[in-house]
DNA sequence: TCCATAGTGGAACGATCGGTCAAGTATAAA
DNA sequence: TTTATACTTGACCGATCGTTCCACTATGGA
């Protein structure tokens, strides 16, 4: 062995994650990361490859530190469409609650990068799929435990609370007043009757 | 009078239209904007200003020309809900169709910069309240005609649908199969009936 | 025909971009 | 204590960014 990181990588990625959630990738400069992880350049190449690597990381911190903890939540046993109604509000109540409402760091690099940058775009086209996954399941279930109407379709369904979830983000981020958001959410949350 | 241009403005900003839609603001050189333009960096700056004046014209264009137009078609007199369905179907159709997956400027543009321009922001927001308010209008017209339902609230499912629309542009973007993407519009346009 | 006007074209600006590199330094193992 | 290893630091790279500026050219009116 030799001399050790005077950082710590995982608290690092997180500070890193936190600029480019707020700039959005391009508009993140290697000088803001360099300042907001308290390091010099020497370091960050070293320990997490360029820009681009740096940010990989960072998304795949995101998804399953930030968004996988979160729906984990919906596997567990018990009621189910309680569970989901209590998600989707909470996610839209974190969304509101950030000051600088910076929406999805998922959401933000779809838009930003997917036309662009096919093998990000396929890394968030699964995690979309994951959450659309997730959602049928909680559905699946809740159909079983009598809880959601039997003509109702848990397929259909799931996707349409991914989409909506998405819309929410960017009317959001577009500054929508609260109320008109939270209203909103409870529309959609109206099909699962 | 004096030596005329070599170009025709409109046209210009309708190629610098297609370059930021396709590219998003950030991402666009100057370079691509005159390659796309046809037209030398004098001209460009004596005629449009700087990169942010030409990207405001831009945005000004999408709004009144592209999207405008097609919203104006929902006050036209006649049955609401129909031309309704028919118009969000459109929409998504057409973000379906584009090989690029641009999605909308509009909502391109708030992700990517909304949280820091606030004036861009600001005329965004006003836009989508603009789309906001046309849907309340057609949903209110169908209220009045008889073909919503009396217990439906127009100004939540105007919300809606906007928000709707938005998540629908992320997904449409995100890369998600268009029988997936019409599917979850069906469910969306369900909670008129 | 001549001139004022304005568009054209391209060189060049300073700033910043992402990334590299080598000299210096601190650490753990031998 | 020595040595190999790897982290730190800051100077520096070429490329590209948005923007300015000016010599040149073409046009319409006098």
């Amino acid at each position: 062995m030799s001399r050790p990181k005077e950082f710590i990588p995982d608290e690092a990625i997180e500070k890193a994650l936190q600029v480019f959630w707020h700039k959005g990738y391009e508009a993140t400069s290697m000088e803001d990361l360099l300042t907001a992880m308290d390091l010099n350049r020497g370091s960050l190449y070293d320990t997490f490859g360029d820009k681009r690597q740096l940010f990989l990381k960072v998304i795949d911190r995101y998804c399953h530190g930030f968004v996988g903890e979160k729906f984990s939540l919906l596997d567990q046993p018990g009621p189910a469409l309680p569970t989901l109604r209590l998600f989707i509000r909470g996610m839209i109540e974190g969304g509101l609650a950030d000051p600088q409402r910076r929406g999805c760091l998922i959401a933000n690099t779809v838009m930003e990068l997917s036309p662009h940058e096919k093998e990000i775009a396929g890394t968030l086209r699964q995690v979309l799929k994951m959450a659309e996954d997730t959602f049928f399941r909680v559905l699946a279930r809740a159909k079983q435990q009598g809880e959601l109407k039997k003509d109702k379709d848990p397929r259909a369904l799931a996707r349409f609370l991914t989409t909506m979830l998405q819309g929410t983000i960017v009317m959001i981020k577009a500054g929508a007043p609260a109320d008109a958001v939270n209203q909103t959410a409870e529309t959609a949350l109206s099909i699962l009757d």
